[in-house]
DNA sequence: CATGGGTGGTTA
DNA sequence: TAACCACC
């Protein structure tokens, strides 16, 4: 069922949710003398220090990054504390972060349809949660919103300087005269912002989360503002986020298909690659691919 | 000798 | 099915 199906004309509101430096915030769990320290998770420790999987946030200040060594990431950032994945026959067992990811599933599939995309990123249906959010307790009723999702970024929501970015927020969330989806798109951006506080209350891993309405946007918003931040894409957001996004940034075009979109088509942007018709694109990668 | 482990999708 | 690709 691989092939691409054109979107259903029934907005949904889908949320990608990805844990913050996931292996390192498995660890400070483990050994909480490490919270608010710079570490980072390494694999294997004979040659050259081991290799970095996972870099905390606190580290990253230092320039430390995936697949420096040890070696190199103590001296970029001397305090690092490096904490070696577990190794079980010989090898290195990601058990340990296969189980706290599945802590995180249980809580998030209360709320809808969910699937696990990765070790540690989910992707949520709210469709049906929003709606009812939507017919039973609207935002725009809410007397006081909740601070975190008053925290969420809205994109192309204007932040006009010297104004109150949670008062433009809150206002945004409950605008009773919002268009349909947007106002659906709300009620998920309330509804990730409870399970994600949910998330951190029972399992005390923080996660960033991108709602909007479908996988590839969603997936896109979610890395747009970390560590604990959610974002979400209004409709009459998306033609201007698209056009000027560099080709490599879209899932699945970030390796060789999108260096030949690059060199082979000239195409730098996906306004540039819209240019181009689906018949034209599937002529020249196939059916799929295109 | 060179050095990661693991999953899921597409192509021919 | 094996090789290749994309991603965490
Ligand atoms: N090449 C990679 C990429 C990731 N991972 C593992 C370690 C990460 O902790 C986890 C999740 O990957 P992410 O790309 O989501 O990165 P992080 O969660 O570490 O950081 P971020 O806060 O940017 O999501 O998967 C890995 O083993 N090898
Ligand atoms: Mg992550
Ligand atoms: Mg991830």
């Amino acid at each position: 069922m691989p092939v691409a199906r054109p979107e259903s004309s029934d907005a949904r509101i889908i949320a990608h949710v990805d844990m913050d430096c996931f292996y390192v915030q498995v660890e400070q769990r483990k050994q909480p003398e490490l919270r608010g320290l710079p570490t980072a998770v390494v694999q294997y420790n004979e040659w050259k220090g081991g290799a970095l999987i996972a870099v905390g946030y606190e580290a990253r200040k230092f320039g430390v990054n995936r697949h420096m060594r040890g070696h190199e990431a103590k001296e970029a950032c001397p305090q690092i504390n490096l904490v070696q994945v577990p190794v079980a026959r010989g090898k290195a067992d990601l058990s340990t972060y296969r189980n706290a990811g599945s802590e995180v599933v249980s809580i998030l599939s209360r709320k809808g349809r969910c699937e696990r995309a990765s070790i540690d990123e989910v992707y949520l249906d709210l469709t049906d949660a929003a709606k009812a959010m939507l017919a039973e307790n609207p935002p725009e009723r809410l007397e006081a919103v909740d601070e975190d999702a008053l925290k969420s970024h809205i994109l192309g929501l204007k932040n006009e300087i010297g104004s109150d970015a949670k008062a433009n927020v809150r206002e945004w969330l409950c605008r009773s005269d919002a268009d349909h989806r947007d106002k659906l798109l709300a009620c998920g951006a309330l509804i990730v912002a409870e399970l994600r506080m949910q998330v951190l209350k029972e399992t005390e891993f923080t996660c960033s989360a991108g709602v909007a309405h479908n996988k590839m946007l969603a997936k896109l918003a979610s890395a747009m503002n970390k560590p604990a931040q959610q974002t979400v894409v209004p409709f009459s957001s998306v033609k201007g986020l698209l056009e000027s996004l560099p080709v490599k940034k879209m899932k699945q075009l970030g390796g060789k298909l999108g260096t030949s979109l690059q060199n082979e088509l000239g195409v730098n942007t996906i306004g540039d690659l819209l240019k181009f018709s689906e018949d034209k694109l599937q002529e020249l990668y196939g059916v799929n691919t295109g």
